[in-house]
DNA sequence: GTGTTTTTTCAACATGCGGTGAAATATGAT
DNA sequence: ATCATATTTCACCGCATGTTGAAAAAACAC
């Protein structure tokens, strides 16, 4: 379709160390600028309306950018909403990974339920507080996705299993008699409420008159692990009649 | 607008009992069953695509009907929506009454969390389990909704808080102790649990490499109760220093 | 049958959609 | 300045959208 020598669609996380000297891809910095203002809006829109509910014109006004920019970088409106749950994917999980690898160096009777599911729910909780409005729209839409059914599960696997399956592991050393199958669904269980949470819907503030706040971070953090951790422990107590 | 004496839209529960018999309103079978029609596709669509990601004109194909029957019996697609919520929640609430009035009837302490929990989720995942592609189509909107920044919270809020606020008061009389902060934030936890649950992505089927099943109702049924009572009792246990 | 009302069909509307391709503009190397 | 490339704008395409109003068909009362 297009002839000329360079795709513009790739995902160039480099160059951003060297925008100012020479070298053989000078690639601007204003072009830089564009593509993060239409990924921020993109990324603000879609969590508050969903992927049907933004158009690219949306995201273009949002942006203060003419919409056919938003072809230019990503080709199609899907490829703007692939890039914005991509980007923070990477730093987020990372950190998740070096807790998790600090929680493997102990030994094994000195990590708790709540230590584990703490590594992985903070640094989510962490930035969804303190990580400002983008940080806190792309968990919104992580959330959203979640539950989405049919794309939503296969999109969930693609990005956040590996780190997942870290969490069973080490799930599976501090509670060493519990069957996998508990294992699998307490972590169902936590992945829903962590979810709702960052969906931050507003209807925790409705039902309780006030007295609880959507976004309320201390009061997730200090119960969200304690509650599920305790939910764990209790799945997984006694071997279990019925199924598998 | 409309010159005609009776205006089309209007919830009638009535006239069903008096089909046949003359009275000033005959009604017509006809007329009944496309409506159903339509309110069942549209419920199966907008729980697998989302309010945005249906339009009329799927609804009247998959409906077997025409498009603009849509908007003679709910006057806009957003009608159509409501009226497929409103449709189940009667039923679904008022079986949940029906279990937490018997547990009020009983003595506050041989009433336990599980119980309460079980009272409220157990109408639902019966239903999700045995009453047929429908409610499970239903509980999937539900739950998606649930976890809908901004109109999700408030459409929640307005259909199902009455039973919320009973569950609440009856954690709060089995667990007599608690603060009133930790129960919301319990049933927020348990909230998305159940949505999780209800919305059946198929992600846990590939996390667990086919152990586990998203549709597996005596797994959920047995565990959710567990593990969310687990979670009231621990968070609830101790006087907190924290918030508030 | 006639007449009345409800239900269904049909064609069309204004608008907005995602996406395209060429022209215009900015950028920087030589 | 000149050129090549990267970025931005703009007009436009074909198509789908929600919704409407009038006509046709069906259901029913008499």
């Amino acid at each position: 379709m297009d002839a000329s020598g360079q795709s513009p669609y790739s995902h160039r996380m480099d160059a951003t160390t060297s925008t100012r000297k020479l070298g053989r891809r000078p690639k601007a910095v204003g072009g830089e600028a564009a593509r993060e203002a239409i990924l921020d809006a993109a990324e603000r829109l879609f969590a508050a309306r969903g992927f049907n509910g933004v158009t690219v014109r949306h995201i273009g006004e949002a942006a203060g950018v003419d919409p056919a920019l938003a072809h230019y970088y990503f080709a199609t409106k899907r490829g703007v909403f692939d890039a914005v749950f991509l980007r923070r994917a990477p730093p987020l999980n990372a950190e998740r990974e070096r807790l998790l690898d600090e929680l493997e160096a102990r030994p094994a009777d000195e990590v708790t339920p709540a230590d584990v599911i703490a590594a992985f729910v903070e640094p989510a909780l962490e930035r969804w507080a303190h990580g400002g409005p983008g940080w806190k729209a792309y968990l919104a839409l992580v959330a959203q996705v979640n539950n989405t059914p049919e794309w939503g599960g296969e999109t969930m696997t693609r990005y956040f299993d590996p780190v997942v399956h870290r969490v069973i592991a080490l799930m599976r050393r501090c509670l060493p008699d519990a069957h996998d199958v508990d294992l699998y669904w307490c972590y169902h269980f936590l992945s829903g409420a962590l979810t709702l949470t960052l969906a931050e819907t507003g209807r925790i503030d409705r039902l309780s008159g006030g007295a609880c706040a959507s976004s309320d971070y201390p009061a997730v953090s200090t119960r969200l692990p304690e509650a599920m951790a305790a939910a764990f422990v209790a799945v997984t107590a006694r071997g279990r009649a019925s199924d598998r």
